[in-house]
DNA sequence: GTGGTCTAGACCACC
DNA sequence: GTGGTCTAGACCACT
């Protein structure tokens, strides 16, 4: 259900984070439920165990999952996951309004493409 | 007029193209106006001219701008550079509004923050 | 199996470029197959490695390599590859061609040459 | 008559001195024919007439032309020039070929387009 | 003066 | 180990 490829220029840590986010706010992990274990996803994805280590790491720190020793990694509260995750969305999302705004389209443009994308979400 | 940050992730160079992008969509070098010449630039920015030169390499194979060896480079034609600029920027703004539309966010909450957006706009 | 010379008059990095656009075309290295690393390319050539990554860099953004960072590059699909080599070749072999024609030769004289030169073919 | 171009990547005089050859190739101007003066030609051109000078200079140097201190620069010799410059256009012509051959095309497949340009002689 | 190439060597991120 | 970026400084060609 993760997709990783390698002619995405982010690095490979980061693609599993953002597929394991993806599904705990797409409700695909619910709270408190175990994650993959590290060597599962690893030869799961046919990455190197480190890599995979990384993204749960990281993603401890950031509060998206808990991990108890012995036992795995778990998704953390929802509330707080979808929150977190989506302002930073809204980060990239501002940036990008900010940018096509400066050069000069109009909002109305951007709210009929948002209606748009809404319907005919099919790729990526 | 450019501005570079070194707390931004990305590349000197791919914030110096972009500086220069947003500088001749915006009307701010007309075409086949001169650009400030490498080495003029780099030491303005405190940059290295190599830094300032791969910038300029780069925007010239993407059409943005040709260069005459010996007199320096100017903006290509506007019409080219802006339809290719904001389509780039749409591939970004896609990617935003499809993320928040899977976590769950509603089209008239983007809608609504884009006009927000609109609105208190400050800088370029 | 790369040659470079210091008569010729192209940048290094082209005939870098050259060299293993050849080799990707004629089978030397296949598709996906590993290129050697640019350290390994540099020190092998007695060539900076900033020379030989910008010559990679660029076979990446034309499209006959595709680069992995932390594993090295990768020569992409034959298919494309070679097509788009062969008609950056056949450009030049035109406006030799057509100046040929344009300075009085006749289309027989250069088809006999060009079977001459199928027989006296030395080297790759 | 003749045409220079900042998209060209050569030189501009290696542009004037091709458009001039072209030109006594083809008759355009006869042998011992007084060619344009070098402040006409650049005013001409709009080009630095530093940059005619050059192209001049080096033309007399390869025997293409004569210059008579205080009258002009005039025509050489046809057959001379001619045959040095065919000559020169047959080394592009044979590296293009070899290029070609070496990437698989048939010798044939050369020759059809050879007579192909030979017909269609428009663009260029 | 301009851009273009090359070298040398350093530092970083990723795997 | 890999590629990617950046700096510093030199040299060349063209105008």
């Amino acid at each position: 259900m993760i997709q990783i490829s390698n002619r995405d220029p982010r690095p490979i840590y980061e693609q599993v984070k953002d597929g394991l986010c993806k599904l705990m706010v797409s409700g695909g992990i619910g709270p408190d439920e175990k994650l993959p274990s590290v060597r599962e996803l690893a030869s799961g994805l046919s990455i190197n165990p480190n890599t995979i280590q990384r993204a749960y790491r990281e993603l401890e720190a950031e509060g998206y999952i808990y991990t108890v020793p012995g036992k795995g990694a778990f998704a953390a509260e929802q509330e707080a996951t979808i929150s977190a995750y989506t302002a930073k969305l809204y980060v990239d999302f501002d940036s990008a309004c900010q940018k096509l705004l400066a050069a000069g389209e109009s909002t109305d443009a951007l709210a009929a493409r948002i209606i748009q994308l809404s319907k005919g979400e099919s790729s990526t």
